[in-house]
DNA sequence: GCAAGGTC
């Protein structure tokens, strides 16, 4: 029997159509990746019987990079990204191991049915899961045609029938625009990203970000949150003037003025003096006018996130998450759609039924069935998000209710009767001046009965009145106002401005939005206002000056449409490309050469790196004290020789005793994560230049091979750490009284010999005299930290002792392990200083 | 340490 494998863009997708495609009689099992499942049936394909395995990947199998010293941040210049780094697809997620999952279910298939959501990105995941699984099936028989491309819109029994039933093939063009779009993005956003941080990075000391990110999506994005914020800087409350008038009949009223304001206060004053003419004022004409508030759109993403943020407080990527969760566990439809319109055959009645015990459905159904949601737009993706069955507030937790209940809410409104209300207004004149004051009163609730935060809201009522009717004028008065500045944009409107620009997807608009908040750019205020930093202001006033197109919400829909001529095969791959990265290459160049521009900016708001931070250790070059940036990311700079030195990064940094380093004379500072924690020295022109070979950059004195220096791993080293592979247990000689060694590579810390006076490593270690543990009155002792029977209960961390080879040749735990430690040590680890590892291997076998 | 786009 031949097999025809499937393949869907996720695991929730792959069981939901394979459940549809086989009447619900799949048997399924787990990948071996442990992320997919493979749903297998039998059925018939091509007028023969075969066997169906229907898998998904899991978005993405692939993601474009650069390759070797391009890959590194700061090897080469950032111009060289726009042509001459060359770049690579590589595996999107390395732990799900998707390619060699997709090789081995592919084994021996005959056919493949492409199943990947209809989209560009769909269509581009397509040509991935080919390129992995083409050379593992089967031969074609003749010219028959082996790869077939489902097009579906919904996932419901019709829609997906209906798919199997019209094959298609995968639209090459289409994937080729999304390839151009992962390069240029690629290339553009790094070059631009790796100059500006280096550039400031290396100026300014209190910079409060470790990456000076660009993108052609966040900085647009950034660009909205500090447009509003100049509006409100620039903004000049301007005083104007109102007439108020209080008139009564039976009962006190306040009416509106026609003029409703003016801004010259004799101006004003003179319409008071002109109204004060009159006692009475007169009834011109009383208005009815029944007016509707209409029933919402279905809903899709991004007005859901709108609606998350604006009336649940929650953020977009929090919301993303829930929504996620709701449709997994089937409460809900696929939560990321752009859809605002029901499909045709979209079981309305049906789910509004599935409501009935939590909701009143009744209003919404009409006597002739259902009211016609409003006619919305289809971008044929997924139908409009809609809940799929009841649910109570405690199988939800308290966000997945909140959001549950709004989007079933949301949904009964679609289905529901607009608001209808009656708008009655009064027009007075009090002598020349007219007047007005206006109610409304509720007719039928409609859709507001579901969503009362809509509703209309109860006023006094309008006394019965008609024209030519006299009121008392109680009070004529001028009231000064001031007018008030536009507020910082809300989470909710920048959703809105980015949909507008087409800046994001629905899926990515909360990523972008979550990236200027930890770069730093704006800080999220109280009702989800979003407030930009020094930083982002800075950034994107620089892009204006130098480049407005920089930051423009322009730039991404200009590229994008470049991109849509090669999907609809109008414009060629590689010319596209090339034609875009030339004018990028050309902004790039122009923005380096003017960003003294945006210098002269960051110069008000932040401090040269030569005036921040403290003078903490010596230059081992001019031997004048450093200065220690705290700052993130934290360094030392030299003033004097205009160079800064990275360090490593959370933890606090201390002058290490003035000691200093063999090599390179600069003095050595001491990095700990905390007191009970982890503790090494570093010094500060080795982790940045490796001294030898088998070292890399980023490396202490906890990890140095120097062979003599008291400091190194080879003086300090002590034996194979007890939870990684690579490490090493390093003695810390400054954690005394509370003796401990730590992983040079991971997080493991030993403690031991507490209260020891002195410990050294491989000589002696003396007790205090009068407390010491030993017997017999001994206040020193040399031997194995693991497994001397006198240390025995004073190495706090149990692993040590059970995986010193010593024990493990007890048996006690031969077999079953982790598999770790069996190899002798130094073997086959080039990183491992030999001599010193040799000569622990000596001592321990 | 970088982008944006999928999704886990």
């Amino acid at each position: 029997m031949r097999t025809v494998l499937m393949v869907a863009e996720k695991p929730s997708l792959a069981q939901s159509i394979a459940k549809i495609l086989s009447k619900g009689s799949c048997s399924t099992r787990k990948g071996l990746n442990g992320a997919c499942s493979v749903h297998e049936y039998t059925g018939s394909f091509v007028g023969q019987n075969v066997r169906f395995k229907m898998t998904s990947v899991c978005g993405h199998v692939m993601s474009l990079d650069f390759i070797g010293k391009y890959f590194v941040f700061n090897k080469v210049d950032p111009a060289e990204l726009f042509s001459k780094a060359p770049t690579e697809k590589k595996e999107a997620n390395p732990k799900l191991n998707m390619v060699k999952f997709l090789q081995v279910e592919a084994k021996g298939c005959d056919y493949v049915v492409l199943w990947l959501d209809c989209d560009k990105e769909g269509e581009n995941i397509c040509f991935e899961v080919l390129d992995a699984i083409q050379p593992m099936m089967n031969k074609s028989y003749g010219n028959e045609r082996t790869i077939y491309r489902a097009k579906f819109s919904s996932i419901t029994d019709t829609d997906i029938c209906n798919a199997m039933n019209q094959l298609g093939e995968p639209n090459k063009n289409e994937a080729l625009s999304v390839d151009a779009r992962q390069e240029l993005d690629l290339r553009i956003g790094c070059a631009f990203t790796r100059f500006q941080t280096k550039y400031f990075q290396g100026k300014y000391g209190n910079l409060d970000s470790s990456l000076i990110s660009f993108g052609p999506c966040q900085t647009p994005t950034l660009g909205f949150c500090v447009e509003r914020h100049d509006k409100i800087q620039s903004f000049k409350a301007e005083a104007y003037w109102v007439v108020q008038a209080k008139v009564s009949k039976d009962s006190p009223l306040t009416l509106d003025w026609d003029r409703v304001r003016v801004f010259d206060r004799d101006v004003g004053q003179m319409f008071v003096n002109m109204a004060k003419t009159a006692k009475e004022a007169k009834v011109d004409s009383v208005t009815k006018k029944e007016k509707a508030k209409q029933r919402p759109l279905a809903l899709n993403t991004v007005e859901m996130l709108r609606v998350a943020s604006s009336a649940l407080g929650m953020g977009p990527q929090h919301t993303m998450q829930i929504a996620e969760r709701l449709y997994t566990q089937g409460y809900i439809s696929y939560p990321r759609t752009e859809t605002t319109h029901y499909p045709e055959n979209f079981d309305l009645k049906g789910t509004l039924k599935q409501q009935a015990n939590t909701f009143n459905p009744d209003k919404a159904l009409k006597k002739d069935g259902i009211n016609r949601p409003r006619k919305g737009a289809d971008a044929g993706d997924h139908p409009p998000i809609t809940p799929m069955r009841a649910a109570s507030e405690s199988e939800l937790g308290s966000d997945g209710w909140r959001l549950y209940d709004y989007i079933t809410r949301h949904f009964i409104a679609t289905v529901s009767p607009d608001c209808k209300y009656l708008q009655t207004t009064i027009s007075f004149s009090i002598a020349t001046e007219g007047f007005t004051c206006s109610g409304k009163t509720l007719i039928s609730a409609g859709y507001t009965e579901v969503m009362p935060w809509q509703g209309i809201p109860q006023e006094e009522a309008l006394p019965v009145c008609e024209r030519g009717d006299t009121f008392t004028v109680d009070e004529i008065k001028l009231l000064e106002k001031q007018t008030n500045p536009p507020d910082y944009l809300t989470e909710s409107e920048l959703i809105t401005l980015m949909e507008k620009h087409g800046i994001g997807t629905d899926a990515s608009i909360p990523v972008h939005i979550n990236n200027i908040c930890q770069r730093n750019y704006v800080t999220v205020e109280s009702g989800r206002k979003l407030k930009p930093t020094n930083l982002g202001i800075v950034l994107v006033h620089g892009y204006y000056k130098i480049d407005a197109d920089l930051v423009l919400p322009t730039i991404r829909s200009a590229v994008e449409k470049q991109l849509t001529l090669i999907a609809l095969g109008k414009a060629n791959f590689q010319q596209v490309l090339q034609h875009t990265l030339d004018i990028f290459k050309r902004k790039f160049h122009y923005f380096v050469d003017s960003i003294a521009g945006m210098d002269e900016l960051m110069e008000v708001s932040f401090s040269p790196i030569a005036d921040t931070g403290k003078p903490l250790s010596r230059c081992g070059k001019c031997h004048r004290f450093m200065k220690y940036i705290q700052a993130k990311p934290s360094r030392l700079h030299c003033s004097h020789c205009d160079e800064t030195y990275s360090l490593p990064q959370n933890g606090a940094i201390k002058l290490y005793k003035e000691l200093k380093c063999p090599l390179d004379e600069f003095e050595l500072v001491l990095w700990t994560s905390g007191s009970r924690g982890k503790s090494y020295p570093v010094c500060p022109y080795c982790f940045s230049n490796p001294p030898f070979r088998d070292m890399k950059k980023g490396m202490g004195c906890n990890e140095c091979t120097h062979p003599s220096c008291q400091h190194s791993l080879n003086s300090l080293g002590i034996g194979q750490c007890v939870e990684c592979e690579t490490g090493v247990l390093v003695f810390d000689p400054t954690s005394g009284p509370k003796w401990r060694m730590a992983c040079n590579k991971c997080n493991v810390v030993v403690h031991f010999f507490e209260q020891a006076h002195k410990v050294q490593v491989s000589q002696d270690m003396d007790f205090n005299k009068t407390r010491s543990p030993l017997t017999d009155g001994e206040t020193q002792h040399t031997g194995c930290a693991f497994c001397d029977p006198v240390f025995q209960d004073l190495v706090e961390l149990k692993y040590a002792t059970m995986r010193h080879p010593m024990h493990r040749a007890g048996g006690a735990r031969r077999g079953r392990g982790r598999g770790r430690g069996r190899r002798p040590m130094g073997k086959g680890n080039p990183k491992k200083p030999k001599d010193k590892m040799a000569a622990l291997a000596a001592y321990f076998v």
